[in-house]
DNA sequence: GCTGCATGTGCGAATTACGCAACACGAGGG
DNA sequence: CCCTCGTGTTGCGTAATTCGCACATGCAGC
């Protein structure tokens, strides 16, 4: 048997990410993040100083507050996307996709309970959907994160979904766990899975999963455009392209050819 | 008078942040960073976990070994991304630089010893210099960086140039304090830096700075090359373009018009 | 000037994180 | 096959580190 997992985090390092991450979804202050955290304001101090130290984080001179070092984030950023250049690899798929369906492509990897963005291309059409590179989504309401969890083994996505907060976007949201279990089903017996402006009006989105040599599903392919462009009649049409496309990605990755 | 900086920095979270750098540069193993930080291997394996949980780093399931998690990443990026979307603003400056000069331009900000790439806009000539973004290059040896450099008031300079490591990559590097000192006095009389084959043999750059609207150096703007284009007999020439369009970008970002 | 509210900083207390030691496990070698 | 070495992982006692309190300082506005 594997030993259990430590369970003994560094105290001081999680609330040290977590008033960094503060820090990245605006200026904060040490007050600020001391309500948030539920700590002195003086320990607060104490890790945004660090922080600062390290080059994460600068403080403005007037106002006092601190904010998120562009550059250091660049920096990183370009570490870990020499390792894995997604927009190399997916770059011709993902123009294809946008070629053959006329829509928005995109491609997204699972992070905890959000989608991310980590490559696209854009429709050429006047009216296309287009969100930036980086952004994240809610995994319940998003066409890619439903791709992604219904590729999980049942126990996980059952208590996911049991777990989860199934935050409301529009009225089309789906936030009955029940609901989003057997939603969650058909996708995969479907082999794909849509959005139907759940998470923005207008706006539809279809998108597959996509395997690595491994068999395992490690993002999804989709595409996204207006609801006057993906109608109910056309979404079939559009599914197979997204099918396909995602197909041969998984394909040109090295999965094994399975039996769709 | 301003209170003194505080000196206490969080022992832990540098610790942390330390760790999660190396895991940037490549894999790593307790022991590793233990021995790198010189601290013991279960506080270096409780700093990994940590950062494990909060999703900074994932584990290899067979070899034990720590990665950094890409997804991560790409969504903190996202955020920074969008609070300062350099692509957007300097694009078309970087366009016109790239057409009017046939070279690669580049646009980089300072982050501690480093110059990083932000935005770029490659050459299409077949042998073109390309730097991935988010790359960094040290200030000494690289225009853009002896641009920012030069920029500062002399004694902030000086102490730098006194203090810093200035590591040789070619012959050409400048690698005296004094030479290098003389050498930013003149950058700034001149209004231009010029990487003279200092970083990579057979690459030739320049660069000039970019000010804001308080009339600060935020950024440096240039273009590289092959020495066979950028030529001794050129260089003046293409140091005319690059400092019109660094004055034209300054000038969109409210910058007072200088004396140039 | 006085009051409210914020940042930044000593300092003592004790929580927290650290290093030591030990166990489990695998690889390699005699 | 056992023994050793190296590494990942966990328990535990100690002491160093961090935390929260209290205060100095600065600033804005009745």
């Amino acid at each position: 048997m594997p030993p259990r997992r430590g369970q003994q985090l560094v105290q001081s390092l999680e609330r040290g990410l977590a008033a960094l991450e503060m820090a990245l979804d605006g200026n904060v202050r040490p007050s600020h993040v001391a309500e948030a955290l539920g700590i002195d304001r003086s320990t607060a101090y104490r890790l945004l100083y660090t922080l600062m130290a390290k080059g994460y984080l600068l403080q403005d001179e007037r106002t006092r507050e601190f904010t998120s070092n562009p550059a250091k984030f660049f920096q990183l950023y370009g570490k870990v996307a020499t390792l894995l250049d997604w927009s190399d690899v997916a770059g011709d798929f993902l123009t294809r996709l946008r070629d053959q369906s006329g829509e928005t492509a995109n491609l997204g990897v699972r992070q905890a309970n959000n989608v991310i963005y980590i490559a696209h291309k854009p429709g050429q059409a006047a009216l296309s959907v287009n969100f930036a590179l980086g952004t994240s989504r809610p995994l319940h309401c998003s066409a890619l994160g439903k791709a992604l969890l219904a590729a999980q083994p049942d126990a996980v996505t059952a208590e996911w979904v049991a777990s989860a907060a199934l935050t409301s976007y529009t009225a089309k949201t789906i936030t009955a766990p029940s609901r989003l279990k057997r939603h969650l089903e058909r996708v995969r017996v479907e082999g794909y899975a849509v959005d139907d402006e759940e998470t923005f009006a207008g706006v539809r989105c279809i998108a597959a999963p996509i395997h690595d040599h491994r068999a395992q599903v490690i993002a999804a392919l989709g595409i996204s455009g207006p609801t006057t462009r993906i109608t109910h009649e056309q979404l079939p049409h559009f599914a197979e392209t997204v099918m396909q496309v995602a197909a041969q990605l998984s394909a040109e990755l090295g999965a094994p050819v399975a039996e769709l």
